[in-house]
RNA sequence: CGGGGCAUGGUGUAAUGGCUAACACGCCUGCUUUGGGAGCAGGUGAGUCUGGGUUCAAAUCCCAGUGCCCCGACCA
């Protein structure tokens, strides 16, 4: 891709109010806009992550056997009256002009359980886990910091169904495990920690993944030697121990919750009864598990845990790019080299955003440092004269010198590796 | 929903109740420039969130509304 042909332009400045690290830097570097409080377009540069986030959250679902499909967000009133939660605040409503009453999706138990019951008969048909990646609204009181918490925003939702409740419990130990791979790729892994909350209309206790940020929204009570959390909510109503061993010193830290999943049970089966018969021809309720991840703000977390005072450091794997070339000068030879490295890599599908405006070396830098792909590759007279380029990684303070026949190798070497 | 703050060209800011609302960035034209947001010259662009009020006179004071941000509550 180049660069001059790039919708939507670096910033200097952001709007004041803008204070959380997130919105400051993706509004800044272009990857976003705010259409109002809580509600984001996504340009080029932001799309390109919401979907690469989207790969690896596919791939780990993948692994553990889950099917994506694609539910509505326009929902009838109906569904939500089985579940007495058609009266919850979060939820938008409008009406049809024949008078219809409908609700905007923020969740999809009440049209998934009903989708499974045509299905699912016979324990023959389980077990069954189904995910989408699709649009929630939700009607907040106050949508805040940027990507944290929004009123229109993509969510991957996941649904399972079993017939005993340890299979369940497997399959919800399964989806930890996945959830902490993709937050591993995602570049929050080390930040992220497994956190005991409440079910909320759901269930008694859910677990939240919590990222720690300072623009987070959640304290968690946090146990140094088991690595998990316990939210704040919970800690108010009950006790001020760690559930696992016990220890009473607990550190509180603010974060925020990139990913909650929810141990169902009967709870929406019996609402929908959705039931299969098991061998001996019993009917039993189908247990249901359900797991949810918000895109937009995972990737706002992301950008809150990599990031330095100059702008975002993207992990390798979400990045919009893999490199970014910059050539220093515009003399006829440079830019032609520029050009034949540009086509080399493209054609080797390593993706590179290529400079190529007619701009000072410092504002291709700056903006460079700001949009924060993890490779810098510069090609400049002083590079050339030792048939090489400059590549400096994003996270890393020196450059170093690569030959451009060693060139590939170093890249997919580098690449694969990240 | 309770509390607080803010609202002026595209962006960031300035403007004792009083002159044609100023400056920087951006953007456009031309020339020059290219290792960390380059230089010169010329140009473009707002009537100050909306509605009312006070006043000879309002960006500025008062009232109401709206929007945005922050803290809290809520949080599936």
């Amino acid at each position: 891709m180049y660069q001059s042909k790039l919708f939507v332009k670096t910033q200097k400045e952001v709007p004041k109010e803008e204070v959380s690290i997130n919105s400051q830097l993706l509004l800044r570097a272009g990857f976003i806009d705010k259409l109002m409080a809580g509600v984001y377009s996504f340009l080029p540069l932001g799309l390109r992550v919401l979907k690469k986030i989207e790969k690896v959250i596919r791939e780990e679902l993948e692994k553990i056997g889950a099917q994506e499909i694609l539910l509505p967000a326009l929902h009838p009133k109906e569904n939500w009256e089985r579940t007495n939660r058609w009266g919850q605040e979060v939820m938008f409503k409008l009406r049809s002009r024949s008078g219809k009453e409908l609700g905007l999706g923020w969740t999809h138990e009440e049209i998934i359980t009903p989708l499974v019951k045509k299905f699912v008969k016979s324990y023959r048909d389980l077990p069954l886990a189904l995910y989408q990646i699709q649009v929630k609204f939700r009607d907040e009181l106050r949508a805040k910091s940027g990507l944290l918490r929004g009123v229109e925003f993509i969510m991957k939702d996941l649904y399972s169904f079993h017939q005993t409740l340890e299979d369940l419990e497997n399959y919800y130990e399964k989806v930890k495990k996945a959830y902490f791979q993709i937050f591993k790729r995602c570049g929050i892994g080390k930040q992220t920690f497994l956190t005991l909350a409440s079910g909320g209309t759901f269930s008694e206790y859910s677990h939240e993944f919590q990222t720690l940020t300072p623009f987070g929204e959640d304290f968690i009570y946090l146990c140094e030697k088991c690595k998990v959390g316990i939210n704040q909510q919970i800690i108010k109503e009950k006790n001020y121990r760690c559930y696992q061993c016990g220890n009473e010193k607990l550190e509180v830290k603010k974060a925020i919750e990139v990913g909650n999943i929810f141990n169902l049970k009967e709870k929406f089966a019996r609402y929908f009864n959705l039931t299969f018969k098991d061998r001996e021809g019993k009917e039993k309720f189908v247990l249901m598990g359900c797991y949810g991840i918000g895109l937009p703000r995972l990737m706002g977390a992301i950008v809150e845990v990599n990031h330095d005072e100059k702008g975002i450091c993207w992990p390798i794997e979400i990045a919009p790019f893999q490199v970014h070339l910059i050539s220093v000068r515009e003399k006829r030879e440079i830019k032609k080299t520029a050009q034949t490295i540009y086509q080399l890599l493209e054609n080797q599908k390593i993706e590179v955003l290529y400079d190529d405006r007619a701009k000072s070396v410092g504002e291709k830098f700056v903006d460079c440092d700001l949009i924060g792909i993890p490779l810098r590759m510069v090609i400049s007279e002083k590079s050339l004269r030792k048939k090489s380029v400059e590549i400096k990684e994003r996270k890393k303070k020196v450059a170093r010198l690569i030959k451009i026949k060693d060139l590939l190798k170093f890249l997919k070497e580098k690449l694969s590796l990240c």
